[in-house]
DNA sequence: GATGAATGAGATTTCATTCAT
DNA sequence: TATGAATGAAATCTCATTCAT
């Protein structure tokens, strides 16, 4: 017996990927991802029940591994500013580092494939972020405004930072980088 | 390809962004559009050569749209602060107000039915944004930071703003929308 | 506007009737239908919604024709014995003539295309030849037995009359059939 | 092809006749054969070359039981009519008692599965069938008309019955069963 | 022999576009 | 110009069969 091979799932995933970033999601077939994968169509299905189950399976784990990123070397007995800076560096590092996933994700937002419940888990995974945000405030340090606001003003930034740079082709110096986290901390500091 | 009838185009534009909204950019055939803007498909080949035709003449058109009302009320005389906080105002309220417009220029970004040229063309719209934060630092009151960088934060920042709300369901209130705008100037303030 | 073509509903299904005598309902595709009823294959979904839709309205269709043609000629004021041998004329010679309708039925019948509620409308049609046994046995002329097992009875006894005489390749003769009549009549005669 | 483990080919036949009734003959895959089975697909092609293959084999062995059955007691040297009403008993018992075998004949009967070759050979095992009318018949009980009209008579009332009582539910009683061989023997004695 | 993942040909269905009216 | 039926290429998905384990 050949066994469901788990790394097909990954290979899968990551021909996903790369089409997302060359042709968008909607001009992506399911013969593209077979062919990209360097598998049948057919096995695609052994897989995942669907396209929408595909989309939504890649749309979830991304999301995971955003989140997993983003927190990683966090500690929150550390003191505030150096964690709040390491998970900012994280989030910008991610969205660099994983261009495509990023991609995926924002084109999947809008799109139909997304269902209701994979968007409800999404929101459940930013739980963290908000946290961080919330203990800021309470050692006086961010200011005392509405927490959510402030999350979507710092990852609206980053954002539009790394479309640009990819975009405009102009890499992300260290010193771009350090200015900006300036720019965020000048934002939201008390 | 001169429609004769223009309240045609801007039914058929409107039906466009009500589908965006609804069931993304990826999802919305001709047979929707038609049917939602209440003519004939054929008719749609009146107006428009092809599909990708029609994205790209809407997404020009909410482009233009974008940057007018952005810039209304906007005097180059008047002081910077308030001149600064009006296009600020504008940018927000625009994307607020015209969301569709907004959800649909996004999706479209990512998408193979803009082409590069149409890509090109909006990116020259972003011009005057530019000089705008130009004239803050010539007048010593915004930071000396890459220009490019600066305007990215800004428009990011407003970009999710707009999207949590519309997402979470909460209105942006007045005291909000003045407290985003302080988070904002205090980044960018020298 | 070309109005949709009513015509078009018959070639349709004359083609799927003819198909289902060639090749059985399980082995006939989609591109069979519209290759035999020459037109495109996304024509056939501008007349039914999907494959079974298209054999559910045939089969409908069919039952209703094979009711019409069984009762042509009925009179109710009649006396019994004729009237009874001329319906029992017209469901043999709708089999006989319309055969290809009638194995498409037979097919249909266990397949899994035909939804509950189609059987269930071809259930409530054998009214009339219910009624039509009913009335014999008021008139003391048929056996005073379980109604629906002397209709069983006789339906049973004409289909396998056809079928064999189609499969074997032996016409019916005016003989025959008349034959064969009697022994229905001596069956069910009180 | 030649199977090792003979209940394994039997524990296969009960599955496809289990789900014929279910799905059809048309909707039956091979996959939903080992699933219904409780093996593996590929271990259906251990047993059967192909799927015609499995569905000929199966015919086959239906075919046989059935005449099998049908002349269960069956002693020509006894008289004629309960002779006769022995074999009748005996078809409808197998049709009732196996109605999934029933249904799987009648379906196979018109498909593409079954070959011209399989057909043939299920003709010749009607012969017992013919010889028993035609033993009625020089016996000078039953009516001297064309003897394959007789059999077609009988066993086309005999099926409609069964069809029908599984269909609406109502079982047949040992009465309705009586009455119904009365109606058989009615119509074909002289 | 038994397994079930992998295959790819082929089935169903969709949809941008054309065309007759 | 407006219509919507007709088209057929291309998309999604299925499934009999094979094959590595």
């Amino acid at each position: 017996m050949k066994p469901k091979d788990d790394k097909k799932s990954a290979q899968i995933f990551k021909a996903v990927l790369r089409l997302v970033v060359q042709k968008g999601l909607s001009g992506m077939t399911m013969g593209d991802i077979s062919r990209e994968a360097g598998i049948a169509t057919g096995t695609l299905y052994v897989y995942f029940r669907s396209k929408d189950d595909l989309i939504n399976a890649l749309f979830a784990a991304c999301r995971e591994n955003s989140v997993q990123v983003s927190f990683k070397g966090y500690d929150p007995r550390q003191p505030y500013k150096p964690s709040f800076r390491t998970v900012w560096l994280n989030i910008l590092r991610y969205r660099l580092q994983n261009f495509e996933e990023y991609v995926f994700q924002e084109q999947c937002y809008h799109s139909p494939f997304i269902t209701a419940a994979t968007r409800e888990k999404a929101l459940q995974l930013s739980a963290p972020f908000y946290e961080l945000i919330k203990r800021g405030q309470k050692e006086e340090l961010i200011k005392n405004t509405d927490t959510m606001l402030l999350l979507s003003f710092i990852l609206g930034a980053i954002n539009e930072l790394v479309k640009q740079s990819h975009y405009s082709g102009v890499t992300l110096t260290r010193t771009k980088i350090s200015t900006t986290f300036s720019l965020c901390w000048d934002a939201i500091k008390t």
